[in-house]
DNA sequence: GTACCCAATTGAACCGGTTCAATTTAAGTA
DNA sequence: TACTTAAATTGAACCGGTTCAATTGGGTAC
């Protein structure tokens, strides 16, 4: 021992992990996402989570490695070869798309894995998911009760899972303050400012424009605002604007972002943790739950409409 | 090779790593830093970054590996333990500090590792920077052109290495420009909106305030305009505020921020590709340069002073 | 039919740990 | 001193590839 603290000795990770089956690494693939030919910019919200789950897994001795991989053909091969390699003790899921073929495949491998977000099969207990669907229906009652009737809907993009829940709760809430659902102040939007930018001002050309716009992402919120402004119209009270995940950002804008908080550097590390059992194949037991309600936080981006 | 394909064989990566002494992994570590006991959190250009790095490392079917660790004793322990038990082949250090020891340390083991930033050893071809001292001379000029004679310097943490080659650059710009430095307009951030918010406050608060203030980064900038405009003024036409990455959400922030734009994304790309070069002891050429100059983006919060 | 050359295949050593059974050593008791 | 038992040490097998030398095989030339 006193040999090892001189010789500053650590065993080598590749002999370690091929005798013991472990790598003490977990891993995580960004898909590159194009629309219309343009990269989609990772989300502010991703580097949260990556702190999160790092500052977790220090504790550990887990590493985080990461890939980036356009989706499509190539994407599944490399999950494919990460498996089958060996090269990380489990996957951590984001971002799952309608009809994904990655978690099937994962299951059918048996491979540890966890998701930000719920899928298809709502049954088993590898995914912790804020209640996108119970924040929007809360965002909307918010901008009923100021008296907004017109209220746009900024989705994500379709292929996303996600938006079909979210959508759901847009539903909802719309039903319960007895509001009507314009076909025409729903847009499809990439995440981007720039998409946000391009929807708002879709929808403050139509005829009959919103006087609330309900954005999925702060970012789209951003471009959103920044759409309304350049038109000459004040944000809160010619039109209010909510956002979505409260990015560090979202309270320093002007006006400051009325938006849902998901707490995801918890959430980060509760997917670690959770992640870590299902490779050790201990028994699960989520006390603090799966389905995190997101928090409405008010700030001055919405208001009474004129 | 049929059945190779027919079965989805992928070698073994612990065994292969073993036997060729590569991972084809390389790491980036996340110095946790609190200031007055808040973690600071991790700046979203790291994300462009990463971003920039793993879309070129896929290539090569390199993965990025990412530990975060609070800056201190055992931040050298898990350095020590990544390059002794060969985890990685390469490592990207940023955000150097003064008397940094792990540039010391790595190059004692003669470990593969790049550096985005300088560091006090301005040799070596081991490091790509953007030439930020330059990029504030250009700022502090455009401010000058425009009138302002009285600005203020939000200066990143002084534990920053960059942070005195960036102090030089202010130096340089306000003596070309025959402008005092007023040493009531110098204030330490920590690279938060908060610290920018704290400090402009401070500026504002002086007897003879500054018309314009130079922030060390985007997020300062943001804080910095949300300070001003909850004393009622004007951004841009009261106070001028500058800032420095030009993060994604720059262009759209309200008004749109000045600032200093850095190509992250394909230094993220050059860093991997050069670190790959150590790697594989392969001579180095650095055709593309690797001290970029920043570039100057004028938006809208900048402008003549009342 | 034999000699020769190149390609393909086989075999052994090695990378550096972990694990567990077998053996040796040490300590404690009669 | 002999015996029992626990503790420490040694040894072998194994994890699953890569690498390179040695051997085998096939084809061509004389």
């Amino acid at each position: 021992m006193a040999a090892i603290e001189t010789l500053g000795y650590h065993p080598t990770a590749a002999a370690r992990s091929l005798s013991t089956q472990r790598t003490n690494t977990i891993g995580m693939i960004r898909s590159e996402i194009r629309l219309q030919g343009n990269l989609i910019e990772t989300d502010p919200m991703v580097l949260d989570l990556i702190d999160g789950i790092t500052s977790e897994a220090i504790n550990s001795s887990t590493g985080l490695t990461f890939w980036a991989i356009p989706a499509g053909q190539r994407e599944m091969e490399l999950y494919r070869r990460l498996v089958t390699s060996r090269q990380i003790d489990g996957l951590i899921l984001f971002a799952l798309r309608e009809k994904d073929p990655r978690v099937a495949y994962l299951q059918e491998q048996d491979f540890p894995f966890v998701i930000f977000g719920r899928f298809e099969s709502k049954e088993g207990d590898n995914w912790i998911d804020v209640d996108g669907a119970a924040g929007i229906e809360a965002a909307v009652r918010h901008l009923a009760e100021l008296g907004h009737r017109r209220i746009a809907y900024l989705s994500p993009p379709y292929e996303q899972y996600l938006t079909r829940l979210r959508w759901q709760g847009f539903v909802r809430g719309m039903e319960e303050m007895n509001l009507l659902i314009d076909p025409a102040l729903i847009y499809e939007g990439d995440f981007s400012e720039k998409s946000g930018q391009l929807g708002t001002h879709y929808f403050l050309d139509q005829p009959n424009p919103p006087t609330a716009i309900f954005c999925n992402n702060d970012r789209m919120a951003f471009g959103a605002m920044r759409a309304i402004q350049a038109r000459g119209l004040t944000v809160g009270s010619d039109v209010s604007v909510v956002g979505f995940d409260d990015i560090p950002l979202a309270r320093y804008s002007n006006p400051p972002l009325t938006t849902l908080n998901q707490p995801i550097h918890d959430i980060g590390k509760a997917l670690f943790n959770l992640l870590i059992k299902l490779i050790n194949r201990e028994p699960i037991d989520l006390l603090g739950g799966k389905l995190l309600k997101p928090e409405l936080v008010i700030r001055q981006s919405t208001g009474r409409p004129r």
